[in-house]
DNA sequence: CTGAAAGCGCTTACAG
DNA sequence: CTGAAAGCGCTTACAG
């Protein structure tokens, strides 16, 4: 009789061992051995497990608690079932968005792990060597520096987000950020404006390059003046103290308009223009990017560059998702070919800029 | 000779090994063994290592450039230098100033590793299955609900954020919440505000129900009205719904002044007043909780009990690194006694609140 | 379909 | 001071 040849189990009067429940403890009471344990848990049961073993182990699965041991799973396979997000900077509230996203499309199959610099700085190589000693299963980098990206080892798999000019053989997810800077500059055209100011971000990633030139692009094609050379990092105080450093050359070159490179920086430009009395938008009119959820309510109303953050999260782990093999979410839409997620930028008017320059 | 002894080592002609050098190769290049290379890697050499060997390990660890394999290093100890810091949620750009303080005391001690649960939803029973399954050195809970506290393992050592009210064993690091609501509902009394109305977080986390609390307290002390019953959660749109419904009841009870739970749901509060054309602080007074950086550009700006979460996530990693026998860094100041840092909340008065009613 | 065995790369008593 | 060996808890060929 199948079964009578099973030890009897070691007596559970000894009660719940103190801490976890290892694959072994799973084999006895299931009467099975660790190898087919292991095969049930990861669902590698197709083809080499009976149907009545695979029951018996499951239940005693469910009866120990048991979840497999992460680390020594991870050591055995050579690498762990995390996925790790660098990003530069958590304050930005924008980033929400982009771990909301890559965490509904990653759900229970990987681990998020973030690493995260301190504002303005870059994460550097020796970051990446204790990142890589976690074996991460793959790496989302989210507007990296060229410098780091010379620094990241070839090994697990990599998704670049909102990292224009990266020509590595990395999977990159962009902002179309076209669309939304040209309809920016468009209606600052329309308003009248012919001299724009741009504070610019100094954190030296490639996406305020591609923001600035992008603006540059479309300032020429309007035939406006753009002056730039100001910048600072990401935070409302650090911004309001270079613009007003820049307001007297600003005004002397007859700029009526100040584009910022994010909005917690244009924040700063309100708050400076309201301390130097300065009225936004009669005086001039205030741009950021991100259309954080704060923007409905500064006063005035932010006009700003939004950025589908959900969407960027989405993708970027969907083409994880790919990369590692593992099969990603279906689409809710069967419409959509290949991006469900529309990572078009839009230009949301409000008051800071809605003023007419005569 | 020493160093005679030594298999001549495989011949580097073959390249670097693809993927990372371990112990062995280590130990190989500095002719010892595995055992030595992981007592010198560690630090733990005092009196147990020469010194002419320790040199000779480190320069080939140099050489190689060897990290601990962090995986294995966590099997073979029991646990990984991994703390895991379990928040409600990210969009709320008052978590990245907590993040940073933890960071900036755990160093490179230990990885952050950042579980987020969706908006409004508390991570639950299987989430920490999955979690301790990583086999962190220690939990952080950042404004936990009574039910996942009480799914919480025994296991690693664990610490609180902001969770009052909890009475389990584990080191809670709470803010001082009665000098900023005291201080907030003394400041409306004063304006001369009689009926006050609050818009609650539905997070159902203790600190919310604390807030609350401790603002009916001081709202009998002064002898105030407070209507209580209304409640969203913590995102723009939804508290502007929610103001706006609750807005005829709150009339019509004469409430003058609207108090929110975080300064996210007053950004909607702030909406719902311009949509519907009622002055503040002329007609009613907003205040929110947080201090977030937009909250000095918001229309107006808004009065709020600011928390100093920097100095929370810095005492909350300070407690982890005593449970785990790890040494805190030195305080800047020696002046402090156990705290460094202060965890008074402080009312920040704008123009949100700045009208006497008459 | 099932299990014994080797191995993932460390750490840690233990014996020299 | 140093190294051989066992063990952490899995996974994965491999042999039945």
């Amino acid at each position: 009789m199948p079964g009578d040849d099973v030890e009897h189990t070691p007596p559970l009067a000894s009660g719940p061992r103190p801490g976890r429940a290892t694959a072994t403890d799973v084999a006895a009471l299931a009467g099975t051995s660790v190898s087919t344990v292991s095969l049930v848990a990861s669902g590698k049961t197709k083809g080499r497990v009976s149907s009545s073993t695979i029951a018996r182990v499951a239940s005693a699965i469910e009866t120990l608690g048991y979840v497999v041991d992460h680390t020594a799973s991870a050591l055995a396979r050579g690498s762990a079932d995390v996925v790790i997000l660098v990003a530069p900077d958590l304050s930005n509230p924008y980033y929400g968005d982009v771990v909301r996203g890559i965490m509904s499309v990653l759900g229970d199959r990987y681990q998020l792990l973030l690493s995260v610099a301190s504002p303005g700085v870059q994460p550097d190589a020796s970051v990446v060597g204790r990142l890589t000693a976690l074996r991460p299963a793959g790496l989302l980098i989210d507007a990296p520096s060229a410098e780091f990206l010379a620094a990241l080892p070839a090994g697990p798999a990599t998704v670049l987000l909102d990292a224009p000019g990266s020509a590595r053989g990395d999977a990159i997810v962009n902002y179309d950020l076209v669309r939304g800077t040209d309809d920016l500059v468009d209606h600052l055209a329309d308003q009248g404006h012919r001299v724009l100011a741009y504070l610019d971000s100094s954190t030296g990633t490639e996406t305020f390059a591609l923001r600035r030139s992008l603006i540059e692009a479309a300032a020429a094609r309007r035939g406006l003046t753009l002056l730039g050379g100001v910048a600072s990092v990401v935070d409302v105080s650090a911004a309001a103290a270079a613009v007003t450093a820049a307001w007297p050359e600003w005004r002397a070159s007859g700029a009526t308009a100040v584009l910022c490179a994010t909005d917690t920086q244009a924040y700063g430009a309100l708050a400076s223009a309201r301390l130097h009395e300065i009225r936004v938008p009669e005086d001039v009119a205030v741009s950021g990017f991100d259309d954080l959820p704060s923007s409905v309510v500064t006063a005035p109303g932010l006009t700003s560059v939004a950025l589908p953050g959900t969407s960027l999260g989405r993708t970027a782990a969907s083409r994880m998702l790919e990369l590692l093999g593992a099969a990603a979410p279906p689409p809710a839409n069967a419409a959509a070919d290949d991006d469900d997620d529309d990572l078009t930028t839009r230009l949301v008017i409000r008051d800071s800029t809605r003023h007419v320059v005569s």
